[in-house]
DNA sequence: TCAAGATTGATGCAGCTGCATTTAGTGCGG
DNA sequence: CCGCACTAAATGCAGCTGCATCAATCTTGA
């Protein structure tokens, strides 16, 4: 690698971290309190409730939620603690690997997400959808794909019923 | 208002958040990493640092700082004290206003500023830059700016030494 | 002039995050 | 069978955030 790697970024890919950051953030806060506001617990709640729902069995390894959802292991172990706190989840004991466990998605826990993706969607239209065009979301997309460090993702199949945010 | 105004996002709408959430998510934990690595504090300080070495005479209210940041009270109140504890910056009293006081950045403050904006730049350019032309940046702009929750800032004036993110 | 209300900034508390470490269990090579 | 490296999950600690509240000071208006 060369010795002087620092070359500057131009006036437009600055403007559009700065809008990255700060329209996210704008667009993030929006959806979070309105959720907040209907007595809903935080997205990344939702977000593990739609994963587990979505097991075939209903029920997931800890390490797997972990990868689905990219974030960390340590903290996949406290939203669990949280889920299973307020019954919205259950621990199951793993008998093939008695290291592990199942976590297992309870019927309040599906009725949350089902009511969770209500006011979440509701959000998502009155926060993004109702400001672009299909066509201009699809633009959208495309643009921050280009920029999706390591985003792995497929193309566009949002899903049907939920949006992992992270 | 209408009784049932939960229209549903488009597929599309749901895409772009998703891909809003998830590659802005990824962008600042790639930058962010970058600064930790070079020895630097996180990016609100340097927020902050910038502000203040806009300052005309070098000093603001943190109410003012506050505004420019668009960050709560309480999160400026603490940066402010960590920045003090680090010699970055220093409390001055106010005159006029016995309430109030003065935040006045430091030598070290400004020249903290410029060594973190080599870096910080250097990871936007390499994480954004790098994949944009200015271009598509300038499109990614006009895209982000519409979802702009009260965002209200002005169009391009991007700054020549710095990036505000929140 | 003085009480009511607004504004400035600090702070106690709870929750969440990251990091490092710990505990427990698995599986492989010798 | 034993030791060693590896994996699964939990946890102690520190830092940051949001919320509510507080103390001090300023401003306004009767």
């Amino acid at each position: 690698m060369g010795q002087a790697m620092k070359r500057k970024p131009s006036t437009e890919a600055t403007a559009a971290w700065i809008r990255l950051m700060r329209v996210q953030s704008r667009v993030l806060d929006a959806v979070e309190q309105e959720l907040k506001k209907a007595g809903f617990p935080p997205l990344a709640w939702y977000d593990a409730l739609l994963e587990l729902s979505r097991a075939p069995t209903g029920e997931m390894r800890p390490v797997e939620l972990e990868k689905q959802m990219l974030i960390p292991q340590y903290s996949t172990s406290r939203l669990i603690d949280r889920l299973v706190d307020e019954g919205l989840a259950a621990r199951r004991e793993c008998k093939i690997d008695k290291r592990g466990q199942f976590v297992e998605i309870t019927e309040a826990g599906r009725e949350l997400q089902k009511k969770m993706w209500s006011a979440y969607s509701a959000a998502i239209e009155k926060h993004v959808g109702s400001k672009l065009s299909d066509t201009d979301a699809i633009k959208l997309c495309g643009l921050l794909d280009r920029l999706g460090c390591s985003c792995g993702e497929a193309f566009l199949p949002a899903a049907r019923d939920g949006a992992p945010v992270r």
